[in-house]
DNA sequence: GCCGTTTTCGGCCCGACTGTTTTCAGTCG
């Protein structure tokens, strides 16, 4: 079985917490935790880099030791040094780390004065009044870890970015009225549109007298304040999601916005490149020589540090603050220059609104063309077409398409691929389309090697033109199926093929990393909705924002096109 | 353990908030 990304990186996380937890170095933990960081959003897997002999010291925070540890890995499946830590630390241990107040020196603490090596007996040690004999264990650290067991918080949860984002605009829109209150933003995962998010960020600029703390952390939706100060409070909000204030003055709000959006390897790239140029980064400005040279607007940041301004989508650590002192920085797509939505269903399979109700709603949106995309016979459960279906509805759709002014409706099905990579609709039919999703709906759990063949035999269908969501994934609920996305790519892009980047929110897929590996192929992306109603046609800037973060540009999106230059695409 | 416009040692982002050892270490983001 090969060693995944995932799997080496989850390791390197575990050595990490041991080693922490042992009192090393902190920056050796650190780079334990920053080579995990760059394997998992490496676009290759290890185990083919080490097969191919590459040079893994080439890859960032990744030198001799631990390329070695990564060989290992891939070649035995496990890390010996990794085994050595277990045998002398008790099993679980690490857990205990997971509980907010509980870093390292405690958790060794907890070990060294009560024998405390699981939750479990953390929980014992608690019943039995013992913690606070442990030194520097008060009464409120005490209490504070009573409740983060009690509410099982320890097992960090992450939510879909839909969720936190509904949430971040009506408090956006709750403290609006806080008095002195002068600019306010959603800062965080949800600024660079992650997936999923941990807790919400926002940051305020005010005058010196205002009552935005107040007002936030006396919310009655504030279940608990977790913390609170004159420039930033936290509490958890009765849904269980953290919520962050920062307040600055507006004369740091660039510098706060930049702070908060992170992401966390980001912000210290850019300050260790600042400290290159006797410049120094906080959350209140850009200084050089002790003297603050910017921190009011965003951009102040990236311009006195002579690179291009980095979209929040982008601020990751994955390359971007190079590319941006090249100033090759991609103009990334927006939703404006979104043309057309590729993937829609109606009535006809399992969608709620008529051919035409769809078409008039992307009209509004300001669309040139939609595909209507119903499931084929093979989706039972969504009352898939069956060829007299099928043509049923293609005569509707030169009905609509003879009557609808300043619209396209043009044919399409979202093509079941068979177990054996045929298509689900007979060439009858498939000719008479403008084009085809195909995406796999059942047997996820094929070998990659089934699946991934199944997939390619069904890209070389002449009438193959779109992978429908790609791997299949939702979000927290199912893993992706298990393919080989770099043959796909590959394939995909020889045969002219389209890859989706599903928008609904649960899915997301392709994913970011995915997104980017196609670029750097040539192979174009489809940016669609998937709608099921009218409303969900309105779900395209998840999509955008997956797409942003997988560094696309107009030029890279199919459906950025108008519809004679996307027919230019579409006739292969 | 990594890394190099101070290159093979000596640094490694930076500040707010909290509790408690009452002057600062630990944790967090």
């Amino acid at each position: 079985m090969r060693v995944t990304n995932r799997q080496i990186a989850d390791i390197f996380n575990e050595t990490a917490d041991l080693i922490d937890i042992d009192g090393e170095n902190p920056f050796r933990v650190r780079a334990y935790r920053n080579a995990a960081r760059t394997i998992l959003s490496h676009p290759r897997n290890m185990a083919d880099l080490v097969e191919e002999q590459f040079d893994l010291t080439s890859l960032k925070g990744i030198g001799r030791e631990l390329a070695k540890k990564i060989t290992e890995i891939v070649q035995t499946g496990k890390l010996s040094y990794l085994e050595k830590l277990k045998r002398i630390h008790p099993p679980g241990i690490e857990k205990l780390l997971k509980i907010p107040g509980l870093g390292p020196r405690r958790v060794r603490l907890l070990h060294e004065f009560l024998h405390i090596n699981s939750l479990h007996d953390l929980e014992n040690a608690l019943r039995q009044d013992k913690l606070q004999s442990v030194p520097s264990f008060g009464p409120k650290l005490i209490e504070m870890i009573e409740k983060e067991l009690k509410k099982r918080r320890y097992e960090e949860k992450r939510y879909p970015l839909s969720e936190a984002d509904s949430v971040s605009r009506w408090l956006l829109e709750t403290l609006c009225s806080a008095k002195g209150l002068i600019e306010i933003e959603v800062a965080g995962s949800i600024r660079r549109r992650s997936e999923t998010v941990h807790d919400i960020d926002i940051v305020a600029a005010a005058e010196t007298e205002n009552d935005i703390m107040e007002h936030f952390t006396t919310l009655p939706e504030a279940e608990r304040v977790l913390m609170k100060g004159p420039t930033r409070s936290s509490v958890i909000l009765i849904n269980g999601i953290t919520v962050d204030l920062r307040v600055v003055p507006a004369e740091n709000f660039g510098a706060a916005l930049h702070h908060f959006t992170g992401s966390k390897a980001h912000n210290i790239a850019l300050r260790k490149l600042a400290i290159t140029k006797e410049m120094k980064i906080n959350e209140y400005g850009i200084y050089k020589k002790g003297k603050r040279i910017g921190g009011e607007k965003e951009e102040d940041i990236y311009k006195k540090l002579d690179m291009d301004y980095i979209a929040p989508e982008l601020r990751e650590n994955r390359g971007e603050i190079v590319v941006a002192q090249q100033h090759r920085l991609p103009s990334l797509v927006s939703e404006e220059e979104i043309q057309g939505d590729l993937h829609i269903h109606t009535t006809y399979s399992d969608g709620t609104n008529t051919i035409r109700e769809m078409a008039l709603r992307a009209k509004e949106k300001g669309y040139e063309y939609i595909a209507v995309t119903d499931h084929t016979r093979h989706l039972a459960v969504a009352h898939g077409l069956d060829e007299k279906k099928a043509k049923k509805q293609l005569e509707e759709i030169d009905r609509l398409n003879e009557e609808l002014q300043g619209i396209t409706i043009l044919k399409s099905a979202e093509v079941d691929i068979l177990e054996d990579g045929s298509l689900d609709l007979p060439e009858s039919i498939l000719k008479e389309l403008d084009l085809t999703v195909c995406a796999v709906h059942f047997k996820f759990d094929l070998s990659q090697q089934a699946q991934t063949k199944r997939i390619l035999k069904a890209m070389e269908h002449p009438f193959f033109t779109i992978l429908g969501h790609p791997t299949g994934r939702l979000i927290g609920l199912r893993d992706p199926y298990d393919i080989d996305m770099e043959a796909i790519i590959h394939a995909a892009a020889q045969c002219g093929c389209i890859l989706e980047l599903n928008a609904q929110p649960d899915r997301l897929d392709l994913n970011d990393i995915h997104c980017k590996m196609a670029k750097e192929a040539g192979v174009p992306i489809a940016i669609s909705t998937d709608a099921h109603s009218v409303n969900d046609l309105d779900l395209m800037h998840y999509g955008i924002g997956q797409a942003r973060r997988g560094w696309l540009g107009k030029e890279n999106v199919v459906n950025t096109r108008g519809l004679k230059e996307l027919k230019k695409v579409l006739k292969k």
